[in-house]
DNA sequence: AAGAACTCCTGTTGGC
DNA sequence: TGCCAACAGGAGTTCT
């Protein structure tokens, strides 16, 4: 579900409520989400005080005063809510874990000394928590092999050519792949692939020169990735089925979208003639204007 | 060893 | 209306 803008959104919206609180108490319903959760998770957090609020790639990370920080993954599904007043949110009628009064979906609760409460539900169970120490982050398996962050400093042309060079797998593959480049999905490929005019079908490395240097082609990409991620944030990210704010409002981006779920409509170019057309790669519906992305 | 297929899980949607 | 296959913002694991 949430792609870099959408977490980007989420971790803004939790900011203001976490960073320089404490977490007083854990709700933690089930063991496990995607993974096992750690061990003595709720432990482990109780008594911790929030410093700060970072985010890689798709991940949302809380440093925690001893030195761990929390790292989250929202999955497909994943979200969270802000409960300011710390009351039970709770639509009538849908109820899971026994006993209580919980959302189905709702598995983690985390109490913040000021009386505010932070939920995670997650439908599909594709998101995960995990505890690192702040130390050797880098080199935790979760961190080590993430490529380029899309919107950091040292993102540049020459940078995402480095990345592409020689892989002959298409661009739409290349860009999902998070180990050559950290927090695209499934819209903002197709979008930004839409924004270069680059086929999702073309070879990745077709983009690069010989030596490895960034062609034309690459260098609108590039571009065009850091412009449709820009853009989306500004937009609070994209509202589909599950992604919400933390405080519930809604994404506008998708109104932006350009060809991603619009087959069959024309393309958004007024000098191209083209219709959007679907396609499957690996699984995954892509979008894209066959007449103008080369 | 790169690249594609399969897998986890639940909910929603669209076609017959 | 009802049933069921297809599909969904992800990505680790397993195959070829």
């Amino acid at each position: 579900m949430p792609e870099l803008p959408e977490v980007e959104t989420v971790r803004l919206g939790l900011a203001p409520f976490m960073v320089g609180n404490t977490i007083e108490s854990v709700e933690q319903r089930r063991a496990d989400l995607r993974f096992p959760l750690p061990a003595n998770f709720a432990a482990r957090l109780t008594g911790r005080r929030i410093e700060a609020m970072d985010r890689r790639a798709k991940y949302i990370l809380a440093r925690l005063d001893d030195g761990e920080v929390l790292v989250m993954h929202l999955g497909m599904t994943g979200r969270f809510t802000v409960d300011e007043a710390n009351g039970t949110a709770v639509k009538p009628g849908v109820f899971a874990h026994p006993g209580t009064d919980a959302p189905r979906h709702e598995h983690i609760v985390f109490h913040l000394k000021d009386g505010a409460a932070i939920r995670y539900a997650d439908a599909r169970r594709f998101g995960y928590m995990a505890l690192v120490p702040e130390a050797g982050m880098a080199d935790h398996p979760l961190f080590k092999g993430l490529g380029l962050e899309p919107l950091g400093d040292d993102f540049t042309p020459e940078a995402l050519a480095s990345v592409l060079a020689g892989a002959k797998t298409p661009l739409k593959a290349a860009l999902l792949d998070q180990r050559r480049i950290a927090g695209l999905g499934n819209i903002y490929v197709c979008e930004a692939l839409y924004g270069a005019r680059l086929s999702p079908l073309r070879l990745a490395g077709t983009i690069v020169t010989k030596a490895g240097k960034p062609t034309e082609r690459c260098t609108r990409l590039a571009d065009a990735i850091g412009r449709v991620l820009t853009d989306a944030i500004a937009a609070g990210g994209s509202s589909l089925r599950d992604y919400a704010h933390a405080d519930g409002s809604l994404g506008r981006f998708q109104h932006s979208f350009k060809v991603y779920g619009r087959e069959g409509k024309p393309c958004p170019d007024a000098d191209c003639q083209g219709v959007v057309k679907r396609i499957v790669q690996s699984g995954r519906s892509t979008f894209y204007c066959p007449s103008c992305q080369r």
